[in-house]
RNA sequence: GCUGAAGUGGUGGAAUUGGUAGACACGUUGGACUUAAAAUCCAAUGGCCAUUAUGGCCGUGCGGGUUCAAGUCCCGCCUUCAGUACCA
C-alpha cells in the first residue's frame, strides 16, 4: 500500500466529523486550555495559502495540549458582518445574508480539507441573530452604565440617578463629557424628562452625541480612527473628511488608564503592547488656564446692524492649555490655538478679523491628508488678542496655527519657543521673541527640549530648579492661583460606534422626542429589516431608512410598519448599524457556551474556561479589535459578567505569507499613451532638451509609433522603468518565462503590445520568449499572485501543506511562499510512510522486536526527537521541529528500524503536525481510538547519555580537527592527550603553546 | 523623527547559557535505474587557492572593542521591514 494521501485524509476527516473527536466539554477533571484563532471574515475570494498559517500553528498547539492531557477548547467561527458583502449586494441586489452564507460554505470546505481540530459545535457567526442578540444586549448594558472614577469601575446608571436626586452632580467623579453643567438635587428634580436624558447621555458608557467624525463620502459612512490609514480609508483608500454628525460613541477613554496598566499582566508581544501604549498616548503634565485680556480700546464686537461698536470682550474668557512642560511657563512668548478652537471667533479683534477668517478658510480646505503630508510649511495668523501670564501678568499675543490640533488636549498650547521645536520654528517665522529660560544653553539655532538636563533660569521662583522640582513647584503655585493643576492627558479618543451601513448589527434603540430609548432585553434580538436597496436613501439617511417595517411598537413590543408611527406608542427605530468591531469584541466569551439562549454564556462555562490561554492572529488588529475587546472585557468584568478583566493571557502575531508577483513591461501601440503617458513622454523630450523644430522632436499630438520605437532603439528616449502591470503568476513557469499566448488571451487588449525590458529597453529578437519581473509582496487577488490551498491539498495533501507552512520559517516572521519547496516535506511524508512499510507491495511492517538495547541507536533518535519537539512546540518554534522530524526519519531509515517501541511513539510526536498520516499509521498499528487521545511520549534522559565526545580541537579559536575522547576523562588528562596528538604537533610546528583551555564536554582551545 | 523587529550560502532558514557557522530543505551539478520521461535512490554543493590524498586563506550588514574563543556580549554607524507621527 502506497501513501495515498487523498484517500487517507478524506477518510480521517470524515472520521473526526462523525465521531466529534474534538468536541470540548464544559466539565472535565482535566485542566482546561483555550486555544483561539482570530476568526476570519468570509470573503468571496476564499482562502489563500497565507490564511491558514496561524490556524495551523494554533491547531498544532491545541493537538499537543490534548496529548498532554488538557481539556482543550479550540473553536472557530466567522466575523460575518462587513463591507464587502454589502458592496456586492449594492452591485448585484443579492442579499448579503445569502452571499455570506455561500462564502462561509466555501470557507468551511477549505478549512475542513486542511484537517483542523476545531470544535465546530461551537461555531459562531456575528451576523446570526442568535449571536447579535447578545451584541445588542451588551450595548444595552453599556448604555445603562457610567464610569465612577472614585471606585474606578463601571456602575449602574440607576445609582447615578439616585445621587443626582439626592445631591446633584457636584460630587460625582465620573468619566463624562467635558462640558457637563453643574446642577443641584433641586435642579435635577425639576428638569423635564428630555433634559434628564440629555444629561445622562453625557455620562453613559455608550452615548449619542454630535461629534466631529471621519466621514468617508465614497463609502458613505463614518470611520473610526483605526480604520483610517494615512488619511484615507483602510478599505478602498478613499479620502476622509471631518464632519459633524450625531453618532453613537463608546466611552473607551474612561478605561484609558486600565487599558494601559492591564498590558503589564498579559503575555503579548512587546511591539503590540507598544502600539497600544502609543495609541492610548498617556502624557503627564499640567493644565493651565490663561485669562484673555479684555482690552476695551481694542476689542469690539459687531452689533446687529453690522456696525462695529467698541466694547470689552463679552464675559471673561479663559484659554485652557495642556502642557507636559509646566516648568517652562516663564518661557511662554505667545499662545497658539487650533484654527477650529471655539474661542477664536470670540477673541479676534476687528483689525485681524479678515486675516484670521481667511486663514481658517484656507486650513479648512486642506484635506487631512494634505495637512499630514505637509508639516514643513509654517502657517498661522495673529488674532489681535492677548492673554495674561498667570505669574508675570505680562500680555501674551494669541495666534492661531494649524500645527495645533483641535483633537488633542484642549486644542490650544502655551508656546515656549526656547523649549519646543515647533514653537521655535513658528516664532522664527513670525518674528516672535524667543526668551531663553535655560541656564547655559545656546538656543540661537534650535530649541532645547532635553528635560533631563535642564536647569531653569529667568523664571522667578523656578530659578535653579531642575525639570522635576520646577514642575512640582509650578503646579503648586498654579493651584494656589486657581489657574491650573497637575493633569494627565490621553490621546485615546472615544470610539464612534455608528455606521451608515446595512450589513451590521441593528441597534436595539428607538426614539421618543428625539431621545434614544433602549428596547427591553427580553425582546432581543432586533433583527435586521428587509430593504429594497442597500444604498443610502434619497434624503441621505442610512440604508435602514429604506426599510418600510422599521418602527417600534411599545405596546406590542415588536417591530411594525413605519406607516403606523404615531409618536405615542409607535416610534422610529435607529437607522445606523454597529461597526465591524462590535461582534468581534466579545466572541471569545461566546465560544465558551455558544448555544446558550439565556445568556451570552453561562456563568459556569465562563468560570470554567475563564480566558483564552493562547490567541493567534495578525498584528494589524493591534489598535482596533485587540483594544476594543480589552475594553469590553473590562466593562463586562466590572459588571460581574465575566470572571477576568483581560481576555487573552498570551497572544502571538503570525507573520504574513507573501506572494511572488510577476510583472510584464509593455508598450502598447493602439493607445500610444497607455503605458507611456503624455506627460511622461514630454518629460523625456525635455530630458533630451529637444524642442519643437529640433531634429529629434516628436510632436506628442502627432505621434508616430514606428518613429518612437526608432527613438527608443537609438536611445534617444527611454521608457520609464515603472511602466509595468501585474500578470497572473499561473502564466509564468519556474524559469520566469511568460506563456505569451496565455497572457494575451487573458488580456486581449494587449494583443499587439510589445514587451519591453524592466528599464524600458526594447528586447532583441522575437517577442515569444519573455522573462517577467518578480517581486515579493502581500498575497492578494488584485496582484494575481495568490496560491490556492485547494490545489496544494489535491496535489500534495493537507499534511504536506501543514508541514510546509510551518517549515517555511519562524511563525512570527514575514516570508515568501514558493510552491516548489513543498516537495521537501512531501518527500519526508513518503519516507515516513516507508518506515512502516516494506517489500514489493509496500506491506505494513512493524515488528515487536525490542529496539537493540546494546547499541540503543533508535532509542537515542526517538528520545532526542521527543526532547527537541517538545521544546520547540512550547517555544512556538514549529519550523525547527519539522527539521527534527526529517532528521529522525532519516536516521531511523538508515538504522532500518522496524521496532514498534520506536515507531509508535514517533507517530504521536508527528500527529499535531501531520494528523492524517499519523491517524492512518496509528490505525494500522492496531489502535481503534484516535491518536489525538494518546499521551505525549515521555522523554527519558538516560537514552541520551554518551560515554564519549568528539571534541573540537581549536588553535587560537579556529577549529582544526576533532578528537574522540571519553566524557569522564579529567581536564588535565584531556590536555595531555590533545597535546601529545600528532595533529596538534603539526599545528604547533615546534612552538610551545602559551595556554591551553579545556572545557570538559565542550571544546579544547590551544593558544600559541 | 520616534517605537518595535530584523540583516547568515543561489533560495527559505538552523545554530540552548559565548564553545565545531551554514542543521533541515529547495535549487543546481554529476551518477544509478529506464527505450525514454516521470518517480525514486546515491554523491557533491559558502567563496577563493592548491590538490593524488593531506591542506591553506577568507567568511554571519559595516567599523571598533571585550574574551582563550563572538552570528551571539559592549560601543559607534549603515540598510531593510512594520507601526506611528505637528500629541504640546
Amino acid at each position: 500500500m502506497n501513501y495515498n494521501f487523498n484517500e487517507i485524509e478524506a477518510k480521517w476527516q470524515k472520521y473526526w466529523a462523525e465521531n466529534q473527536t474534538f468536541k470540548a466539554e464544559n466539565q472535565s477533571d482535566k485542566p482546561k486550555y483555550y486555544v483561539l484563532d482570530m476568526f476570519p471574515y468570509p470573503s468571496g475570494a476564499g482562502l489563500h495559502v497565507g490564511h491558514p498559517l496561524g490556524y495551523i500553528a494554533s491547531d498544532i498547539y491545541a493537538r499537543y495540549k490534548r496529548h498532554q492531557g488538557f481539556n482543550v477548547l479550540h473553536p472557530q467561527g466567522y466575523d460575518s458582518f462587513g463591507l464587502p458583502a454589502e458592496q456586492y449586494a449594492i452591485q448585484t441586489g443579492q442579499h448579503p445574508a445569502i452571499t455570506t452564507a455561500e462564502n462561509i460554505k466555501t470557507y468551511r470546505r477549505q478549512l475542513d480539507q486542511i484537517g483542523f481540530s476545531f470544535d465546530w459545535s461551537r461555531e459562531v457567526r456575528t451576523s446570526d441573530p442568535s449571536y447579535y442578540k447578545w451584541t445588542q444586549w451588551i450595548f444595552i448594558q453599556l448604555f445603562n452604565s457610567w464610569y465612577n472614577k472614585d471606585s474606578d469601575k463601571a456602575e449602574d446608571i440607576s445609582e447615578l440617578i439616585k445621587t443626582f436626586e439626592a445631591e446633584g452632580n457636584a460630587n460625582v467623579n465620573a468619566a463624562c463629557d467635558d462640558d457637563v453643567e453643574f446642577f443641584t438635587a433641586a435642579d435635577w428634580n425639576i428638569f423635564d424628562d428630555v433634559k434628564k436624558q440629555e444629561i445622562l447621555l453625557q455620562y453613559r458608557l455608550t452615548y449619542l452625541a454630535e461629534t466631529e467624525v471621519n466621514w468617508c463620502p465614497a463609502l458613505g459612512t463614518v470611520l473610526a480612527n483605526d480604520e483610517i490609514v494615512n488619511g484615507v480609508s483602510e478599505r478602498g483608500g478613499h479620502p476622509v473628511v471631518r464632519k459633524k454628525m450625531t453618532q453613537w460613541s463608546m466611552r473607551i477613554s474612561a478605561y484609558a488608564e486600565r487599558l494601559l496598566q492591564g498590558l503589564e499582566k498579559i503575555d503579548w508581544t512587546d511591539s503590540l503592547k507598544e502600539s497600544q501604549r502609543n495609541w492610548i498616548g498617556k502624557s503627564v503634565g499640567a493644565s493651565v488656564k490663561f485669562n484673555v485680556i479684555a482690552n476695551e480700546a481694542k476689542q469690539s464686537v459687531e452689533s446687529e446692524n453690522g456696525d462695529f461698536t467698541l466694547s470689552g470682550v463679552e464675559g471673561s474668557h479663559q484659554i485652557e492649555v495642556f502642557t507636559t512642560r509646566p516648568d517652562t511657563i516663564f518661557g511662554v512668548s505667545f499662545m497658539t490655538l487650533a484654527p477650529e478652537h471655539e474661542l477664536v471667533s470670540k477673541i479676534t479683534t476687528p483689525e485681524q478679523k479678515a486675516e484670521v477668517e481667511a486663514y481658517i478658510e484656507a486650513t479648512a480646505k486642506r484635506s487631512e491628508r494634505d495637512r499630514m503630508a505637509d508639516v514643513k510649511t509654517i502657517t498661522g495668523a495673529f488674532t489681535g488678542a492677548y492673554a495674561e501670564h498667570p505669574f508675570t501678568k505680562e500680555p501674551i499675543p494669541i495666534w492661531i496655527g494649524d500645527y495645533v490640533l483641535a483633537g488633542y488636549g484642549t486644542g490650544a498650547v502655551m508656546s515656549v519657543p526656547c523649549g519646543d521645536q515647533r514653537d521655535y520654528d513658528f516664532a522664527k517665522h513670525f518674528n516672535i521673541p524667543i526668551p531663553n529660560i535655560f541656564e547655559g544653553v545656546d538656543i540661537s539655532k534650535e530649541a532645547f527640549s532635553d528635560k533631563e538636563n535642564t536647569v531653569i533660569a529667568n523664571s522667578d521662583f523656578l530659578n535653579g530648579l531642575n525639570y522635576k522640582k520646577a514642575t512640582k513647584r509650578v503646579i503648586f503655585e498654579l493651584e494656589k492661583l486657581g489657574q491650573g493643576e497637575g493633569k494627565t492627558n490621553y490621546r485615546l479618543r472615544d470610539a464612534v460606534f455608528s455606521r451608515q451601513r446595512y450589513w451590521g448589527e441593528p441597534f436595539p434603540v428607538y426614539y421618543v422626542n428625539g431621545m434614544p430609548q433602549m428596547i427591553d432585553e427580553k425582546h432581543l434580538p432586533i433583527q435586521l429589516p428587509e430593504v429594497e436597496k442597500y444604498l443610502p436613501t434619497e434624503t441621505g439617511e442610512p440604508p435602514l431608512g429604506n426599510a418600510t417595517v422599521w418602527a417600534w411598537d411599545t405596546n406590542k413590543n415588536e417591530v411594525v410598519s413605519n406607516d403606523l408611527i404615531d409618536n405615542e406608542t409607535i416610534h422610529p427605530l435607529e437607522l445606523n448599524t454597529m461597526p465591524g468591531w462590535a461582534g468581534s469584541s466579545w466572541y471569545f466569551n461566546r465560544y465558551m457556551d455558544a448555544n446558550n439562549n439565556d445568556a451570552f454564556a453561562s456563568q459556569e462555562a465562563l468560570n470554567y474556561w475563564k480566558d483564552v490561554d493562547l490567541y493567534i492572529g495578525g498584528s494589524e488588529h493591534a489598535t482596533g479589535h485587540l483594544l476594543y475587546s480589552r475594553f469590553w472585557q473590562k466593562f463586562l468584568f466590572d459588571k460581574g459578567q465575566v470572571p477576568v478583566d483581560e481576555f487573552a493571557k498570551k497572544l502571538i502575531n503570525q507573520g504574513m505569507i507573501l506572494g511572488t508577483s510577476a510583472f510584464v513591461y509593455l508598450l502598447r501601440k493602439e493607445k500610444r499613451n497607455y503605458f507611456l503617458s503624455k506627460t511622461q513622454y514630454d518629460r523625456y523630450i525635455e530630458k533630451e532638451k529637444v524642442k519643437p523644430g529640433d531634429e529629434n522632436y516628436v510632436d506628442p499630438t502627432d505621434f508616430d509609433w514606428d518613429n518612437f520605437l526608432t527613438l527608443i532603439q537609438e536611445g534617444k528616449v527611454a521608457v520609464e522603468n515603472s511602466q509595468y502591470m501585474h500578470c497572473d503568476v499561473s502564466f509564468v513557469n519556474a524559469s520566469d518565462e511568460l506563456d505569451v499566448n496565455a497572457f494575451k488571451n487573458w488580456r486581449p487588449e494587449f494583443k499587439d503590445a510589445i514587451f519591453i525590458g524592466e528599464k524600458g529597453e526594447l528586447i532583441e529578437g522575437d517577442n515569444d520568449v519573455y522573462k517577467v519581473g518578480r517581486e515579493v509582496e502581500k498575497m492578494s487577488k488584485s496582484k494575481y499572485n495568490v496560491v490556492n490551498p485547494d490545489n496544494i491539498c489535491k496535489e500534495y495533501g493537507a499534511d504536506s501543506l501543514r508541514l510546509y507552512e510551518m517549515f517555511l520559517g519562524p511563525l512570527e516572521q514575514y516570508k515568501p511562499w514558493n510552491t516548489a519547496g513543498i516537495t521537501g516535506v512531501h518527500n519526508f511524508l513518503k519516507k515516513l510512510w516507508k518506515l512502516y512499510h516494506q517489500g514489493e507491495n509496500s506491506k505494513f511492517y512493524v515488528t515487536d522486536t525490542p529496539p537493540s538495547e546494546g547499541k540503543g541507536e533508535a532509542l537515542k533518535t526517538l528520545h532526542k526527537t521527543i526532547k527537541k519537539v517538545q521544546e520547540d512546540i512550547e517555544n512556538f518554534s514549529f519550523n525547527t521541529s519539522v527539521s527534527t522530524f526529517m532528521i529522525a526519519v532519516n536516521e531511523l531509515t538508515a538504522q532500518k528500524c522496524t521496532s514498534k517501541a520506536i515507531l509508535e511513539p514517533l507517530l504521536v510526536l508527528i500527529s499535531p503536525y501531520a494528523p492524517h498520516i499519523a491517524e492512518e499509521l496509528w490505525n494500522q498499528l492496531g489502535h481503534r481510538e484516535s491518536i489525538s487521545t494518546a499521551p505525549f511520549p515521555k522523554f527519558d534522559e538516560s537514552h541520551l547519555v554518551e560515554s564519549s565526545k568528539n571534541y573540537p580541537i581549536s588553535f587560537n579559536g579556529k577549529m582544526r580537527f576533532t578528537l574522540e575522547l571519553p566524557l569522564d576523562m579529567p581536564k588535565d588528562e584531556i590536555e595531555k592527550t590533545v597535546l601529545a596528538h600528532e595533529k596538534t604537533q603539526d599545528q604547533l610546528q615546534g612552538r610551545t603553546p602559551k595556554k591551553v583551555i579545556v572545557v570538559p564536554g565542550k571544546i579544547v582551545n590551544i593558544v600559541g
